[in-house]
RNA sequence: GUGUUCGUAGCUCAGCUGGAUAGAGCAACGGCCUUCUAAGCCGUGGGUCGGGGGUUCGAAUCCCUUCGAGCACGCCA
């Protein structure tokens, strides 16, 4: 279904075509004069100097073609030369009705939608998560709801840090207090117990211990370096002990995850890739991309339109071991075989940009993935405490996820239990709804890319343009309807009405630009365009919900008018929160 | 040093593919609950869009320059 703005400037274009003018100049775009008119177009402006004409008379030209206009209600010409123009309340409405009943409300799906793969999470095994995990949770699993609302199939992708000398300093440590397990035993050949032999906790006591311990002492961390070294070249017991931890920690980490609402589709790791890395590394090589240099191995990335000097990607550390690059570049060329994306997007902290670019540019030049595979790099900034600096603890340590949303769902119980009666449970788990949307749209009403104040005051405080506003407004609306349900109304046949005021005109034409909005939501990768559209919807109901008694409505035409208002504006409101990843409760 | 991002109200942020009087929220002040949830609604005050120059009929938005801040710049991830 056409876009309302394409529609109207449809309609503008063979206006200025019939006045004898480039239809180009036609473009309609949302008034940013509320006050004056409902949308506005500006080419008559455009167009005076080209037809040497003043703007005005331009203007005034194609707004006498405009006359009998099925879809202008008013077009007012006004100086310099803006066409101002009013949507009839009946094109309003018809239109409104169409998307009530269509997929999607009319978004427009593409011919083929595209494969996408999704990189965001990156949690490391036996790690707990913190908040420098959470922003690429929160936006990763945004924009792959937005993708595949937007008729894409998306596949999302933790990529778990499983493998490096992390896993050896575990298990070293593991072997220092447990030196009887199976596990280290040469000799041992029956089969590994299925049970762990540690717990997640313990597990993240672990390892701080053994990597500050490691520093310190060079006989440790040569036991860790060569734990590692027989993790990866295949030992059967640090095999057996390494999928325990994998397993314990995995689980810890779907659980911490699902309390976030994010999903993945794939539970990939550095490990899955490990044995593709001779193999790509010989390739490089002998196509002559690689080359040593200062005893690294490298594939040199510069480029002539560079502006600056960009280092060489590199593959392989002076001492033969891979890094970071490597099982990314493995991890790219896996995915091209298995799963052959069109694009893949990485939702990690911005200041890898470079480092991606290297990475990017190797892979291409490399030829791991097609010419029009796109690599994208979605950076974002740090999210910083009150104070203007990377977020810390008060005692200045790194926060658990855990922690900080314990924190919020406590401040929110207490908001929730205040002045009011409500059952324990449904306190507790409102509570934990209602937190969510705070941190959720906090995070994702900022710029991705922007640094921002995560402060916590000021999202349980749950005024003005915050989640819970927005998880309010449907509650409200919800409540509204279970009433009229309850009077025995029905939700399923009911048809919008012409607006008679003014409030209820503009919460249509907020609903309206739904399709328009999501759109460029996907193309431009932006979830805070979804929350910009739903705080004004949200304000546009609200406004129109404080001057307008629904319920009371005598005329039963137009009382059904506004229950099916009431029912898209409900419907419109959720599908946008559940593209950015949280819901709303059905009382708060 | 090079590159890059950013600088908008006291604070936190929108707006940036050029348009009319630069918008929200918080904070401050003043109204609105016998009526569908006041986590709401309405109103008041608050700005040389860091500074300077340029392009344009028109600039917060584009270009140049300058000041200030963050970040990144080969063997970490």
């Amino acid at each position: 279904m056409n876009k309302i703005l394409d529609i109207i400037s449809d309609e503008m274009k063979k206006a200025f075509l019939s006045a004898g003018y480039a239809e180009e100049l036609g473009k309609v775009t949302i008034s940013n004069r509320p006050d004056l008119c409902e949308y506005q177009c500006n080419g008559a402006m455009a167009g005076a100097k080209q037809y040497k004409k003043a703007p005005f008379v331009i203007a005034q030209e194609v707004a006498a073609k405009l006359e009998n206009s099925k879809i202008f209600e008013e077009v007012s010409v006004v100086n310099p030369g803006f066409l101002n123009l009013k949507l009839k309340s009946e094109f309003l409405k018809d239109y409104l009705n169409q998307m009530a009943h269509s997929p999607k409300f009319g978004l427009d799906m593409p011919k083929r939608g595209k494969k996408i793969i999704i990189d965001y999470g990156g949690p490391n095994i036996a790690k707990p998560l913190h908040v420098g995990h959470l922003r690429s949770a929160i936006i990763g699993e945004s924009i792959k709801r937005i993708a595949r609302y937007a008729g894409h199939e998306v596949i999302g992708d933790i990529h778990l840090g499983d493998w490096g000398l992390q896993m050896g300093l575990i298990i070293t440590e593991l072997q220092e207090r447990y030196p009887d397990l199976v596990y280290f035993d040469d000799k041992f050949d029956g089969e590994y117990p299925h049970e762990a032999p540690f717990t997640i906790s313990e597990l993240e006591e672990i390892y701080p211990m053994a990597s500050s311990k490691s520093k310190e002492d060079a006989s440790y961390k040569a036991k860790a370096m060569d734990a590692t070294f027989k993790l990866q070249s295949g030992v059967r017991g640090y095999r057996a002990l390494w999928q325990h931890i994998i397993n314990v920690s995995v689980a810890d980490l779907k659980k911490n995850y699902r309390n976030l609402n994010v999903e993945f589709d794939l539970w990939k790791g550095e490990s899955d890739v490990h044995d593709l890395i001779p193999h790509m590394v010989e390739d490089m090589k002998e196509m002559g991309y690689a080359y040593v240099s200062e005893g690294a191995l490298v594939v040199d990335v510069r480029e002539e339109s560079d502006t600056k000097e960009i280092p060489p990607c590199m593959i392989l550390k002076s001492d033969g071991a891979s890094l970071y690059n490597t099982t990314d570049l493995a991890t790219i060329k896996e995915r091209m075989n298995q799963i052959n994306p069109d694009e893949i997007i990485y939702v990690v902290d911005k200041r890898q940009d470079l480092y991606f670019e290297q990475v990017f540019r190797c892979a291409r030049k490399t030829k791991l993935v097609q010419p029009e595979t796109k690599l994208f790099f979605l950076g974002f900034g740090t999210m910083n405490g009150k104070d203007g600096k990377p977020f810390k603890t008060r005692e200045g340590g790194v926060m658990r996820l855990e922690s900080l949303l314990e924190e919020i769902n406590e401040e929110m119980y207490k908001k929730i239990t205040e002045n009011r009666l409500v059952p324990e449970k449904e306190a507790r788990e409102t509570a934990r709804v209602v937190a969510l949307s705070a941190v959720k749209y906090g995070d994702l009403s900022n710029q991705a890319s922007k640094d921002y104040i995560f402060d916590i005051d000021r999202f349980t405080s749950f005024e003005g343009d915050t989640g819970p506003y927005i998880l309010y407004t449907i509650v409200r609306i919800k409540s509204i309807l279970t009433k009229y349900r309850e009077m025995g109304g029905s939700l399923v046949e009911v048809t919008l009405q012409e607006a008679t005021g003014e409030s209820e005109k503009n919460l249509m034409l907020q609903l309206v630009g739904f399709n328009a909005m999501m759109e460029s939501a996907y193309e431009e990768i932006a979830p805070h365009k979804v929350c910009a559209y739903i705080y004004d919807l949200a304000n546009a109901f609200n406004h129109f919900y404080h001057e307008t008694k629904i319920l009371t409505e005598e005329d039963p035409v137009k009382k059904e008018g506004f229950i099916a208002l009431l029912v898209l504006t409900r419907d419109v409101l959720e599908t946008c929160i559940d593209v950015l990843g949280f819901q709303a409760p059905e009382r708060m």
